[in-house]
DNA sequence: GTCTATACGGGGATAGAC
DNA sequence: GTCTATCCCCGTATAGAC
């Protein structure tokens, strides 16, 4: 625990939050992931149950980090418009994809509950979050009262996710920004 | 050709398609393919070199219908957004995913340039159609001439596609249907 | 065309030595 | 804690018979 080393415990939830987000939960084998890690086998297997477990504390880890990023952004200083136009601009690794949306599509991680409901209760925050900052931008007088908030929200954590499936079908990370550029675009005609 | 029985290539390929939409090219076996098709071994590779080539006809037949139908859509009666209305909510299967958005986050169909490419080109013939609607109805005065068409048919896009992907995380599709609410209203605003 | 037999490496995990 | 050995089934494909 004390030292320059970093553990094999960590190494192995590090690399296989990589691999997640390259090759996604049934793209993953644990060969790669032990090869990726430097761990073996047995190292392995003694500190997780297997291939499920492993995933489940790096899907964690994944949502836990969406999170605390976004949440930065959307307490950061600014207007709400601002604030949202911040977080929806930011630097992504846009081609790699959303490392927490991915796993939706992926048939073994919707199939189980457990690794599951992190991704479900990140998008639900997220969703909720960025709902709560268009309320208030609403109270405020900066947004049209008739904004639906919830819907608005909805919409705007749509975009980004549906720019990642774009920019990876183009194979090029414009496309993402050019769906935040309009979804931009639109919601500049909600404000007062 | 003739008669009630449907041939062992069709089958491959229906049920390859269906596969894929479920579990996605990682996730899909030959062997799978064959039980579901009632096809033997032989018979597969018969017809098709192996499982990429399986694949390639599979997924040119997913992008064929869903360009197919919106642009049904897309050239039915009704004013511009109306059109695009239509479009949006019309009835899917949004549980299951976009079958075509969904092979964006397959890696090893993104590896493979003949199975990327109809992924690639439907995106970009759905933005590209939309974009010329939305260009139609700012002509037409039916849309503020302000709005930039590119970017919001790619923000429109993104929606649908980010929609499925929040729907799933939700297990419902009530999401969805949320998303595209809140892009109709922020589209609304733009109507004179 | 379709079937069965066969092949070989890999996925996913256990056992036991160190 | 970590390593190596081992296990069994599956993924992917070829060969050859019918």
């Amino acid at each position: 625990m004390y030292g320059l080393g970093v553990d094999k415990r960590e190494q192995l939830i590090e690399s296989t939050r990589e691999l997640l987000w390259e090759r996604g939960y049934v793209g993953t084998s644990p060969k790669a992931i032990q090869e990726r890690s430097g761990a073996g086998q047995g190292s392995m297997y003694h500190h997780f149950q297997g291939k499920s477990e492993l995933a489940l504390a790096a899907i964690g880890r994944n949502a836990d980090d969406l999170r605390a990023r976004a949440e930065a952004e959307f307490s950061g200083p600014g207007s709400v418009v601002e604030r949202i136009t911040v977080y929806l601009r930011r630097e992504r690794d846009v081609l790699k994809g959303c490392p927490v949306g991915k796993l939706t599509q992926d048939p073994d991680v919707m199939a189980d509950p457990d690794l599951r409901r992190p991704v479900e209760k990140t998008f639900g925050w997220l969703t909720g979050r960025l709902a709560e900052l268009l309320d208030e931008g609403r109270t405020a007088g900066e947004l049209d009262a008739a904004l639906d908030p919830l819907a608005t929200a909805t919409a705007l954590v749509a975009v980004l996710q549906g720019g990642y499936v774009l920019a990876r079908a183009a194979g090029s990370p414009d496309v993402f920004a050019k769906a935040v550029d309009g979804a931009l675009g639109l919601l500049a005609t909600k404000e007062k």
